[in-house]
DNA sequence: TCTGTATTTCCAAGATCATGGAATCTTAGA
DNA sequence: TCTAAGATTCCATGATCTTGGAAATACAGA
């Protein structure tokens, strides 16, 4: 085999926009699917969740999860840190509430 | 003609949902189009507008215009009331504070 | 290296949405 | 009654979204 052009063991290959980067409207729509809600309120409590158990507390098969997890994600709203072969997703409330303030208290009443 | 069953000039057809049956994940998806949510920051000054004058801001076709006015409208955003032949939008802007405090201030900053 | 688990990606439906021209409706005014 | 203007509805088209099974990927542990 010839040298890897890509290493074996990706530092980090999830992609994030960064806090500045993050557009309302696409938040706005993400937002608005009852899936995507319900996972944002569940995260509201500040207790980061891996996939499979956000997955299985909505009834939803894995594929279907881990779509909404990579929209959610895309438009800024989560954060997903690899550990072993587990995804640990996250508000991200902070960053959230700096660009958009009182954003997450109008979801999470 | 016999007598007739609906009047000819009826009070209000216009379909507005009740406050509190606004729906947030409703209102989320509408206002995650970048027309919806450009309306509403028109309407954010509390001016109404009529329908056509929307629509030519925003360089949209009538119909399309009318379309994304109904939207918000059963989305309970905006609020129509009819004027002759003129339809007068405005923001919801109380009932949206009343159910959903803080929304209005995030989406015009 | 082999196996099992977590997660993602691929892919193909089916559903929903956005657009805009044409037709229709409604009302004001001549 | 006739006409014109504002607005909505109808309808077809294309785009985007959601779903979920199957395959692929990534990693940990034996």
């Amino acid at each position: 085999m010839p040298a890897m052009a890509t290493p074996t063991t990706t530092p980090e290959k999830i992609r994030h926009p960064a806090t500045e980067a993050i557009d309302l409207a696409t938040v706005m729509r993400t937002l608005g699917d009852p899936v995507r809600l319900e996972i944002v309120r569940l995260l509201a409590d500040g207790r980061p969740r891996v996939c499979g158990e956000l997955s299985t507390a909505l009834g939803l098969p894995a594929s279907t999860g881990s779509y909404h997890l990579r929209l959610l994600r895309e438009a800024g709203v989560t954060r997903s840190r690899a550990e072993g072969t587990l995804r640990r997703i996250s508000l991200r409330r902070d960053d959230l509430e700096q660009r958009f303030p009182g954003l997450v208290d109008v979801l999470t009443r």
